[in-house]
DNA sequence: GCGGTTCTGGTCATGGTGACTCTACGATCG
DNA sequence: CGATCGTAGAGTCACCATGACCAGAACCGC
């Protein structure tokens, strides 16, 4: 065994050409189930046009462009392809596995969430200009169906991470709207984590976490009127160590890369 | 805004053939401190030959072949520029910033764990082949000095990894040989913690856990002799969900990539 | 033997959590 | 109008994990 160094960011010859970069997100979203009403765990999907795996379904995304970032390209190809804008975006895995696509890809994959008002908000701006995206369903996040490439094992990371994360993080602040009562905040998370919670307890529990603030307003239905919380904007959605670093524009990423796009 | 989908492992047009993949990794043991005596997190460092940032410190690492997943590459990477083979593996990061490198790279970044007493036979063997790796230098994880590209972010980022997992996994376990006194392991978390533990309460702890089975063989030192300890191999290292793998071959990489190699 | 140090088994107070109870309050139905 | 229903919101209790602390056991060197 011949000692060469092989320090990175140092070209040689041949073999890497062949390797390209795409960037891939799964975005997940709660909308009300129809049926029972409680809330379910979604996420947009978009239809393959072009071999391999045509007419299969398979996670927003595209290539890695030269000139852009890790977060920029997952921003920018999940924006074209579905045409949202999420409000939260971390990165989730880096899968390169040979055999994973035909030709040699590694995909840089993210995950995001989404605002249940921003879905119809964005859905309406984009067809209001004409130029809503075609080949984009939504699909329950915890059966998807069968997919293109490894994207079913990236769906069931990036639902584990997901999971795991609501329990020690804020994220699932996330996916609710500015305003909002603690059932909404307890459907959420029984969406994500597929079971019931004790309202009184989720109420002790997130009450002293320090991160809701009360307003004087109530959302009155059918039953005692509820307070309505607003975030802590102060505090991060997730905490991700010494790097992480809050983007200026709208979209929080939070990733150790310091470079802002 | 034209909608076009652009679904990844599609090949499209230009732009991407200027990105390269590299592949490198952040690896710590624990080494006991000639000086008080206490362990202390060490990390091997690469000293870079060419342009940029030559004579400048780097992590260990290499670039993606064509026909090796990611975890061979690191496996791969690693062992080429240390001669070492750790303990544990897995994917820390892809750094894609666009301004980390004069050329456009991406590194796909893991963090190990080597076992203290391997470092040493390691070396040995390799002495013994006379091909002991070059230009390689051990350094205090917490203070390596100014490294190349943006290696230093890196490195925090791994250690901060390190931190937090130790408090809910059993990683700590591979950074230390098959028998080991609870003395030992305590040392391990002192040092990744960088805060003294009670003994009392962590041995309760750890005993508690269920993951160490204890043996009738003692360490006599100048005190009162200490129980050894060895692991429970049924239990992982990490838990990394459901798409957590262990190889066949003797080191555990944890990803939720399936194929093997 | 004696002092010093570590190993190892304990106690005790504290805080977070799950299970549970009880009252407040508005809507709806008879 | 008044009874009933179902949620909002507050409170109680037992349990468990944790940190701080204590004490005896066991060994070494003097």
């Amino acid at each position: 065994m011949t000692q060469t160094i092989l320090a990175p960011d140092t070209p040689r010859a041949a073999s890497t050409d062949a390797i390209r970069v795409a960037v891939s997100t799964v975005i997940f979203t709660v909308r009300r189930d129809p049926g029972d009403g409680s809330g379910r765990l979604m996420m947009p999907l978009v239809r393959r046009t072009r071999e391999p795996y045509e007419c299969l379904w398979a996670l927003p995304g595209g290539w890695l462009d030269a000139g852009e970032g890790l977060d920029a390209a997952a921003s920018r190809t999940l924006s074209e392809t579905t045409g949202l804008t999420p409000s939260y975006l971390e990165q989730l895995y880096a899968f390169g596995a040979v055999d994973r696509s035909p030709t040699r890809v590694v995909s840089i994959v993210y995950w995001a969430l989404l605002r249940a008002d921003d879905v119809d908000t964005q859905r309406a701006a984009h067809e209001a200009a004409g130029d809503a995206p075609e080949n984009v369903a939504w699909f329950d996040a915890n059966a998807p169906g069968t997919l293109a490439f490894d994207h079913n094992e990236i769906v069931s990371y990036a639902l584990w991470r997901l999971r795991n994360k609501v329990g020690y993080s804020r994220i699932a602040h996330g996916l609710l709207s500015d305003l909002f009562t603690l059932a909404d905040l307890r459907e959420v998370y029984e969406a994500i984590l597929d079971r019931r919670l004790d309202p009184a307890n989720f109420r002790r529990q997130v009450e002293n976490s320090g991160n809701l603030i009360p307003t004087d307003r109530f959302r009155t239905g059918s039953h005692r009127p509820a307070r309505l919380y607003r975030y802590n904007q102060d505090v991060e959605l997730a905490d991700r160590g010494p790097l992480s670093a809050a983007r200026p524009g709208g979209i929080r990423t939070s990733s150790p890369e310091s470079s802002t796009s």
